[in-house]
DNA sequence: TAAATATCTAGTAAAACTATAGGGTTATGT
DNA sequence: ACATAACCCTATAGTTTTACTAGATATTTA
């Protein structure tokens, strides 16, 4: 029951472009840096949060990546969901692709598997994106810990 | 965010052996049978059950496992955090082991975690073993499921 | 004693995870 | 023009986890 580093790194990048947008469009290898994160790892998780209009990037000189739309109206479950795939603890109450078993309609264990899927995605839509960016502003003077050791979050 | 099929066999073995052990000790090839799984892999699964006092082991012929205590005092969290560990989205709200990071103190998405590992703890907590026994009896004439593509939940 | 049962110790093939690396192209601001 | 930066595709390697399988031993009841 652990996420990836997919989830986490994707959620650290999109709380750090949202609170470094209005400075203009967010690097990748910026983010990068400031998060201790290898920038072509992090240029793997962007792909999929653009494709599902999460950010949105801007080419050439200058360029980077702001949000797709206002960070109020991105959740966490919003970025976990596009990064991890649908949340739930078992593939049968899989919203999308449910793949369901044969016991499933006398499953007992089943119902806990809902309440617990639907938990989980009620706690992380509670949490907007404007949230966390306001929670804590970057470091002062923009202090790097490259410490390599430091990715458990 | 997935249970391996340790938390999810395990929870099904437990619940037959809830709802079976009237008759006496529930042997673990008639679990296996009856649930569709390999009893030489829920043998595995039942050490650790065994040593967390969920279940009691008899040994010898007309042995097997009776509950370790009353159905109404085992929760499902009680059987996934023996069979699966710790149930934390990060390890860095890991409360056994708590694998803490350097940004520890200003993380902005270990609240988040925080919070969805309390309210998972707080969902599998509110489902004991007698809830799950008494919701569907065992299926009538002993039917046995043989579908080895029967086993998602 | 014989059959039934748990218990112990290993081994292992396949999949998933976590990146890293190469080798570009396209678009844009200055 | 040129530097910057996104975008795109592929491959691959090391590690860990998963989901079993296998063989042998110990204990108990009938």
């Amino acid at each position: 029951m652990k996420l990836s580093t997919k989830g986490r790194y994707g959620l650290r990048a999109m709380v750090d472009i949202a609170q470094q947008q209005d400075a203009g469009p967010v690097a990748i290898h910026t983010i990068a840096q400031r998060q201790s994160l290898s920038s072509r790892y992090l240029e793997q998780l962007l792909i999929p949060l653009k494709q599902a209009g999460l950010v949105k990037s801007l080419r050439g000189a200058q360029g980077g990546y702001v949000l797709g739309r206002s960070a109020v109206k991105i959740t966490v479950g919003d970025i976990i969901r596009v990064l991890e795939g649908p949340i739930a603890p078992v593939d049968c109450v899989n919203e999308i692709n449910p793949d369901e078993c044969m016991r499933a309609e006398h499953c007992v264990t089943r119902k806990v598997w809902t309440r617990l899927r639907d938990t989980m995605n009620e706690v992380l839509d509670s949490y907007t994106l404007e949230d966390l960016a306001q929670e804590s502003m970057p470091l002062a003077g923009g202090a790097i810990i490259d410490d390599d050791l430091d990715n458990k979050c």
